[in-house]
DNA sequence: TTGTAAGCGTTATCAA
DNA sequence: TTGATAACGCTTACAA
């Protein structure tokens, strides 16, 4: 593959003339241009971003570290940070965390610190699943922003994009309590997403504000798949006396927990309500259309890119947490308790 | 940040030494292992991937280009794909198609020649969504495989790896005129995807084969959107007489289908009925649950990757089609065509 | 076993 | 406006 000097031989100019060619042309004579113009074309040369990136000193990469691709609510926010992407000029890659789990610490670290990238926006994280112990002691590693999940205190030096989670998950809960239910069951993700534990204590809060007590059989875990709420509901449809309402942690786990309440012949919202949270683009044609909180997915992302560039641009720039707005989305998932029932 | 310079110096030892501890260091001294081991901590090096991929001339990085992050299908795919490219130390990188239309071709291509990426997969392409037609005319470029997509004449030098769409549309098709339909409409997906072309001819070769006239009005487009899917089953839903099933090129617009189809008033498989491609996860708990042919997913990427790198290794590989089987999946979504209606 | 030095493909500085 | 040359961080003969 044809390299600048290759070109700069071709067309019987110094290097250093091809490459102010490449990156400012109008400083280079216009007789010049054609010729080195020609030669680039007879060589079909492109610039080798290796040999360019190390002597600029920079990428502009961009990666993004996301739990599972294909990931309906994820998708929404990736869209948004490729569209800020483009705008900005940062190429943006995505990057799916180790399946493994968190034993397995994640390459990411050594990619980031390795300087092929300049900054990273972290999906859902912070997790064990994103990056190694190692990685997150240093303080010599380029930004990272945290975007629809928790920038928590042992992270502190990540900045955040997300919505209230607690705040949100407590009013969704509220929201059951008013129609009223008493028995709210729980389905978590995977306790490692900082974001669910903020979901599970917004839940509690709601409850123990309603005088309504938690029993720690109506909470339980959901794999954040699925196939997991199946299970989870599983569980739960054994609680007695019987829940009148479940919440899960995003809306993935609700249309599982929906089948399933199904499957067991109970009717939804009739026997049991179920809710949820992301607002994907299933949840409005299950059936029933699901009770959600909206999550502002592509604004997530924009923000997040937007305040990653500022970092990068400006390393001592803040990083606190930039909170957006959530929204419940009633639907037909949810209605009223049913009356108590005797039997049992 | 510390170059191996610096960990040479505070080592008191050459730069060679330091590369040799990184790569070979059973060929270094136990003792100056230790000493450089300790600067290395000390400067809490990392080694910078820039130079060292521009010195050795290979970077070890797979590009996958998928339409839409947050698909299901091609998350399954991609999960196929990092799972061996872990296990054959490739670094894959994901990057969405522009989404702005084939109008604005890529930068994809500029990436690949620049010498950053060593291969490319391309998911559901190749589309002028992904490929601008530069990149394609030339010849230099490194290999390319083609997942879950097709491989067609114009771009043969693309390696390819899916299943046959034609006969797997055909089957599906064939097994709703086993139903005893006649009128069978089509919802096309993007026109520009190949797979999909295969797909609707698949469906006229067995309409053909039984006998039954394809109106063009009970064929149309859904944009490989729900939202889209539910403005041409709108559409499909005033062909008179009226059509008893409806194929969709994939399962999220049969999602669409069988919203809109419900909101009309009429029954899943009662008046019509629905069927898809792919078997995505949230197919299963459709209601009612659809009919639809199932790719393997993680297989398709899988095999992908360990074709491009059969490729990368030796460029004059093969780079033929590699089929992969489908099966049909009969869910409750389709059932025998309803009697003759004689009211219009 | 270690040191020296050339070179990967660029850009940038400095003279000319 | 252009050319010569050093430098970015690394690997790898080759020599010691």
């Amino acid at each position: 593959m044809a390299s600048l000097k290759d070109v700069a031989t071709l067309a019987g100019v110094a290097t250093g003339t091809v490459s102010r060619f490449l990156n400012n042309p109008e400083q280079v004579h216009r007789k010049t241009r054609a010729k080195v113009q020609q030669a680039i074309e007879q060589l079909n040369y492109s610039p080798n971003m290796l040999g360019r990136n190390l002597r600029r000193g920079h990428t502009g990469l961009v990666v993004v570290i996301v739990p599972a691709v294909g990931d309906p609510f994820y998708g929404e926010v990736i869209r948004g940070i490729t569209r800020v992407g483009d705008h900005l000029g940062l190429s943006i890659h995505i990057r799916e965390a180790r399946a493994a789990g968190p034993a397995q610490s994640s390459d990411v670290g050594d990619f980031i610190l390795s300087r092929q990238a300049e900054g990273i926006i972290l999906l859902g994280g912070p997790s064990s699943y994103d990056l190694s112990e190692d990685f997150l002691k240093r303080t010599d590693h380029p930004p990272i922003v945290v975007a629809a999940g928790r920038a928590s205190e042992e992270y502190s030096s990540f900045a955040g994009v997300q919505i209230n989670n607690i705040e949100a998950s407590r009013q969704l809960t509220a929201y059951l309590i008013g129609l009223g239910h008493a028995r709210i069951g729980y389905i978590r993700g995977e306790p490692w997403f900082r974001s669910e534990t903020d979901r599970e204590a917004g839940y509690r809060l709601a409850m123990r504000e309603a005088g309504h007590r938690v029993e720690e059989s109506a909470v339980t875990n959901g794999n954040l798949t699925i196939q997991g709420a199946r299970e989870a509901t599983r569980r739960l449809l054994h609680v007695r006396p019987r829940l009148t309402a479940i919440v899960c942690a995003n809306d993935e786990m609700a249309l599982g927990t929906m089948a399933e309440i199904r499957a067991s012949g109970l009717d939804i919202p009739g026997d049991i309500s179920v809710a949820g949270f992301d607002n994907i683009r299933y949840s409005e044609i299950a059936t029933p259309p699901l009770t959600t909180i909206e999550q502002p997915a592509q604004l997530l992302g924009e923000r997040s890119l937007y305040r990653l560039a500022a970092a990068m641009r400006d390393p001592s720039s803040e990083n606190g947490i930039d909170f957006v707005n959530h929204r419940l989305i009633v639907r037909e998932s949810t209605g009223v308790a049913p009356a108590r029932n005797t039997d049992r």
